[in-house]
Order: structure tokens, then C-alpha cells, then sequence
DNA sequence: TGACTGAATAACCGATCTGGAATATAGTTG
DNA sequence: CAACTATATTCCAGATCGGTTATTCAGTCA
């Protein structure tokens, strides 16, 4: 019923998720999810500098994540997955709720302190 | 329409997604997905190394995504985290319609191929 | 052509990650 | 108690990663 996985399989998986697994990248790819941005604009955004930003910019692409048109002098890069932004969104959706969770944790703690000690 | 996300929020992102970033880590999770194992079993079904699966299956637990239970000799792991299928599912399916299109693709560009030297 | 701009790359370094071997721990059984 | 089993931990080497600085490349314009 459940069979194991190919190894070349899992080796594509990782990096899909190894892509997503770092807060620069997700920076930039939160700037490009309000639509196609040139990488000056990519720097503003995100507060990183413009060798940083180049560089996982390249990564993202060779990945496929994103897409490069170059446009004179200027380079605009637009997601290209739409992988991109279900995944964020489910984790993004998932944080919160177990941040949800943890609030009432606390209050129902803390209530039961109250009671505890009048 | 977009703000910037606050690097500490990022930061938890991405922590998700590096879990989800290692090819073994897959493998065990796969394992489990079959239901609650014991670590020797999912050894045997992931073909690493009790060393490597115990030091994997830590990370996992630490992170929350599985949970542990102890009987006797034996510890039990199980997935714990809704997340993990859903993420997993997702990507899965991507990469096998990449696939299929890269598939497809090379179709196309043979049949042209045939088309224009007979 | 030369000056200028936006982007990519190279070189470097510290930090982190992975796997493997050896060792340690916890629990069972004789 | 000692021997054994299942799991955890420690230590190590090699690889990869991420950020920074400096440099290079490509394209524009005077």
C-alpha cells in the first residue's frame, strides 16, 4: 500500500522544498508575488544587497521556481510555479494556527492559575 | 496590496520547509505515512543506517512534525503534523506533471523532427 | 569611444549539514 | 549480576550554504 520511494524521487522533492527552505528566498519570492519586479526593485524590497539578491535570484531560476526577462539594461524576474504559492500559503496558514493554538494554551493556563490561587 | 514579511516569521517559515529538505527525511516520512513504526522498521524500509535514523527521527520530533511513543525496548514514531502529507502531496504531484510535460515536450519535438527529414 | 548603470560572478570565510563509526544509554532476560 | 537488544548520542570529515566584498559583464548614452 505504501511502497518506498525512489531515491532520484525523494532527491527531487528535497530540493523543491530545499528552495523554500531559506528566509532570503522566501523574501524574494514574497517581492515577486505582487507581480514581475526588476532585481533593484527585489533589493528595496526584501533589505538585502544586490549580490545576495542576484544570487539566490539565479538559484530560483535554475530551480524553475521563478522566470527571467531581461529588458535593456534591467533584469525582471516573475514566479513561474505555482507550486510556489500554495505551498507558502499552506505553511504560512499553518503558522498561524499553531500560534492560534498556543495563545489559547496560555489563556486556558492561566485561567486555571486564576482559579487555582484566589 | 503586498506587504514585507518580518524576517521573524520568515524564519519559521523556512524552518518547515528545511525539514522537508532532506532526502532521508523524506524517506522516513514516507515510512511513517504508513502508519506508526518502530525505529528498526523504518531502518529496514528506508535502508539507512539506526544512527542516521535515530539522529533523523529526533530532528522530526524536535520539530514537531512526528511524535514519540515508548514501549518497552522499543520506541514508536508517527507522523503528527497535518502539514506534512499535504505538503508532500502537493509537491509529489508537481513533479510528476513536470514530467509529463517534459514528456510531452520531447513528443512534440519528435514529431517534428520525423516531420521534417523523411 | 568613454562614462555610467544594472546585474552577474568570483573569491573568501564562517556556519551548518550529512553520513558513518564508535560509544553510551535504557530496558529486558537469564 | 551479566549478556543482550533497541535506541540514542558523540565525535569526526567532507560537503554545502549563506553573506560580504570586490570585480566583471552587458547595455545605454553622451
Amino acid at each position: 500500500m505504501h511502497p518506498a520511494i525512489p531515491d532520484e524521487f525523494l532527491d527531487l522533492m528535497a530540493e523543491k522544498f530545499r528552495m523554500l527552505a531559506d528566509p532570503t528566498r522566501l523574501a524574494i519570492l514574497r517581492a515577486l508575488m505582487g507581480g514581475e519586479r526588476n532585481v533593484s526593485r527585489v533589493v528595496e524590497e526584501t533589505g538585502r544587497n544586490q549580490a545576495n539578491v542576484s544570487k539566490h535570484l539565479k538559484m530560483l531560476a535554475d530551480a524553475g521556481l521563478v522566470a527571467r526577462r531581461k529588458e535593456g539594461l534591467q533584469v525582471f524576474y516573475r514566479v513561474d510555479d505555482p507550486l510556489v504559492e500554495r505551498l507558502c500559503k499552506l505553511v504560512c496558514e499553518t503558522i498561524v494556527q499553531e500560534a492560534e493554538q498556543e495563545v489559547e494554551r496560555h489563556r486556558t493556563l492561566l485561567s486555571g492559575w486564576s482559579k487555582a490561587s484566589p
